[in-house]
DNA sequence: ATCCGGATCGCCT
DNA sequence: GGCGATCCGGATG
């Protein structure tokens, strides 16, 4: 498999749950003054808009979520528990500001360096096996938040498509509010996906 | 294999 | 002042 075209922004202006399942198998690439290293991504959640408990715009339009508000393409990078970054791709249904966090990506490119960012990870899958990995195996961080994914150091490409059979639905992991809404995709039985078992 | 607490800090209540 | 879209290591069964 070769990277394929740039996705454009027009793929983020649609229904967040449409996008979060159609990111999968798509690549994320992430260019850094230590090279490059990119990911094909095979987790996703979608956070859809202020009524969403559990979406960091139920807080509504502040310093820190004023990207949920811009425009649909562009990244959200925020930091948690102070210490880790988490990416997510901003989307735009019905003027609803949303996103798809990204949880999980399969190695495609610069594993050496992702190794060298994640001395702790013993077993490749725990490379990228996570939110909070992934950005650190990348060397994604604050500095990207709200650029474009359509040029510049993080990028979105076409890369693999699954059929809805190799794709599991489940409830977000990980958040207090709005736990049991079936807003989670991941590729079946893939090793990089988070959580202790698959399903979960 | 599963559970639990500690680390660490920006942001909202 | 308290919590969070997390990760990690150590204890427990």
């Amino acid at each position: 498999m070769k990277p394929g075209r740039i996705i454009p922004a027009t793929f983020y202006e649609r229904d967040t749950e449409i996008v979060a399942r159609d990111m999968l198998g798509k690549l994320l690439q992430c260019n850094t003054p230590e090279g490059a290293t990119s990911g094909m991504i095979v987790e996703t959640e979608a956070y859809v808009g202020e009524h969403d408990a559990a979406c960091h715009a139920a807080a509504g339009l502040t310093a820190r979520t004023a990207p949920l508000y811009d425009r649909a393409g562009i990244a959200y990078v925020y930091f948690i528990y102070g210490m880790y970054w988490c990416v997510n791709a901003v989307t735009r249904a019905a003027g609803l500001p949303s996103a798809v966090l990204v949880r999980a990506v399969e190695p495609v490119e610069g594993m050496p360096l992702m190794r060298q960012r994640r001395p702790h990870a013993h077993r490749d899958r725990d490379l990228t096996n996570g939110p909070g990995k992934l950005c650190l195996a990348m060397g994604i961080t604050g500095a990207m938040n709200r650029q474009s994914l359509q040029r510049g150091s993080l990028v979105v490409r076409e890369y693999a498509s699954y059929p809805d059979s190799a794709v599991t639905v489940t409830p977000r992991i990980g958040i207090r509010h709005a736990a049991d809404w079936p807003l989670r995709w991941f590729v079946s039985g893939n090793e990089y996906v988070s959580g202790r078992r698959q399903g979960r």
